[in-house]
DNA sequence: TTGACATATGAACACTTGTTCATATATTCA
DNA sequence: TGAATATATGAACAAGTGTTCATATGTCAA
């Protein structure tokens, strides 16, 4: 594949644009293998659009501290019933929280344990200002 | 403030809507007090609307496997050098990722170690199917 | 200087999204 | 049964967003 005059450096593949620019074709080609699918891409990132809702970090939040109903969750973010109920769904569609009914209530509580280490992660890197 | 008269369980107070249906206001402020306040959700919230893009998942995911000017990574990603500018100002905002200036070139980098875990354990959640 | 190159930026458009309002479903109690 | 409660859902609108296109800035080479 000697599309290129310039002799690749034998170092690590990754860096294909190293101090002088390259633009090596087949660094990059090789490095394009080493990348996120489509389907992850997508997945990863509709997890990380769901958080990125003021709202819903805020119901992530409240759950963090334990399961809790609609009723109570509006009353403690002051939101409206509907508002709640439509956030959970989505979430509830990412798997990042989960629903127990009894009766006419539904207690959510978080599903997965990485996202209260996602949150914080996230607020420990917005908290630190800069390096 | 003995509004209630329902006697408060003494346990975890983070438990405010025990099996009863309790919306025990007493305990939802108390509760209020621990909930993340409005200047460290809407941090939040931007760092991980900004991850909620496939575009720049992608961006972050490349920068992962170290420092890339913008022409490659617009080229690895099949998109404008424009449209890779833009999203790696609005990454910079949020200092997820860092710029090197070297003459007219651009090298863009990771700025915070946490991003890697992030899209670590965003994946991993993803992949985790359920349960 | 001139031209080419790498990046940055502003405006504008199509597209997405969160909320509200109205309504539906389902459960409990009288 | 009927009323009240808790939640869910659909429609619709305002607000926000990512891309494209055109252009600006700054650098390198001749």
């Amino acid at each position: 594949m000697p599309a290129t005059t310039r002799p690749k450096p034998a170092q690590d593949p990754d860096v294909a644009c190293a101090d002088p620019h390259e633009h090596d074709p087949a660094a990059l080609a090789q490095l394009a293998t080493r990348l996120l699918d489509q389907r992850a891409v997508e997945a990863v990132s509709e997890v990380f659009k769901l958080l990125g809702d003021g709202t819903r970090v805020r119901l992530v939040d409240a759950l963090t501290h334990g399961e809790r109903c609609v009723c109570d969750l509006a009353m403690l973010l002051g939101l409206t019933e509907s508002a709640v109920s439509h956030q959970l769904r989505l979430l509830r569609g990412a798997r990042l929280v989960r629903v127990r009914r009894a009766g006419r209530m539904a207690y959510y509580s978080l599903d997965d344990h990485h996202v209260v280490g996602l949150l914080h992660d996230t607020r420990r890197h917005v908290e630190e200002g800069h390096a």
